[in-house]
DNA sequence: CAAAACAAGTTGACATCGTCAACATTCTGT
DNA sequence: ACAGAATGTTGACGATGTCAACTTGTTTTG
């Protein structure tokens, strides 16, 4: 459980994982794990998810999209943001036609922040853009099926949320 | 192989992968991308790689670390920048000391980039620090062997580049 | 060989984006 | 009712990358 705290790299070779492999192979799997980051991420795909649309804003989308009575601060939590942060990119969204923001009736401190019609059409051609993407490489991957490469990842996200 | 082109989500049920998958599982995918690529980005790990590396940073001084006479347009290369944003980051880093800057001999206009004694250091840690998180997000996922997973990154990182 | 075209790198002006700190407004507990 | 806490907003700011114009050095071409 707390074996890595205290140094993967452990040479005594007990309860470590790495053994078998050399620090160079070692190495290749951070420069993967940042190659896919950097390809899927906010640089990655012309820094757009679509067209006119970030991907802080496309995960922010989303938040609101899968959040009944979603409070700006929900937003800032999914990426990690202040809540001034998080008022400027819900704004952002607003300004775009994307989301609308209504007081709620509960608590007049909370704003509820709702996706529009227009935001779904656009959250939806975002995801079809990530699709396509990872479609495109799951095809240069003849070893792995797709759906072995889908299990994998979803396994992985969702161990990061854990 | 250019099932793909005109949209996986074909109904004909030729071609396509995607049948036995309904659209909430598919549209999973690209959320799964997103969230590791977020995790492991330019927001995640506090953003930065180790102290005092951010992940475009840590992308330009590993490529500068395995390409002789880095160019600085090398760099831009590397992530997807301008010659301009290619010589910022580069100045960024020899501000801090983990590289230095050379006129080449062979061509006068070029600047070779190289990796300082204090960048190796520093690499090599913001390596340990992504190997360590990737440690412990693997521990979580008990379906899978840490070998398989690192073997299917790989993969994908690969075919990121062909 | 000289002039033009091209390529590498730098720089100033600028846009974007997120943080910090201070603030207004609205709840909650006692 | 009142102190304290929570939500959200805003001005000032810093970090970071682009664009366009420029300098310098190389290559091509007539």
């Amino acid at each position: 459980m707390e074996k890595h705290s205290t140094g993967y790299f452990g040479s005594d070779g007990i309860n470590c994982d790495w053994n078998d492999m050399e620090k160079a192979a070692i190495s290749a799997i951070s420069r993967s794990l940042i190659e896919i980051a950097w390809y899927f991420g906010p640089q990655g795909l012309n820094g757009e998810c679509c067209e006119n649309l970030t991907l802080p804003e496309f995960i922010a989308l989303d938040k609101v999209s899968t959040t009944p009575h979603c409070a700006v601060q929900d937003v800032g939590h999914a990426l990690g943001f202040t809540k001034s942060g998080a008022t400027r990119i819900v704004n952002r969204l607003e300004k775009k036609g994307y989301v609308q923001k209504l007081k709620s009736h509960e608590d007049g401190r909370i704003c509820c922040v709702e996706i529009t019609k227009s935001g779904e059409r656009v959250l939806s051609s975002a995801d079809s853009r990530y699709l396509e993407q990872f479609h495109t490489i799951a095809e240069k991957m003849p070893e792995y099926t797709v759906a072995d490469t889908v299990k994998l990842l979803t396994a992985m996200a969702k161990a990061l949320k854990g």
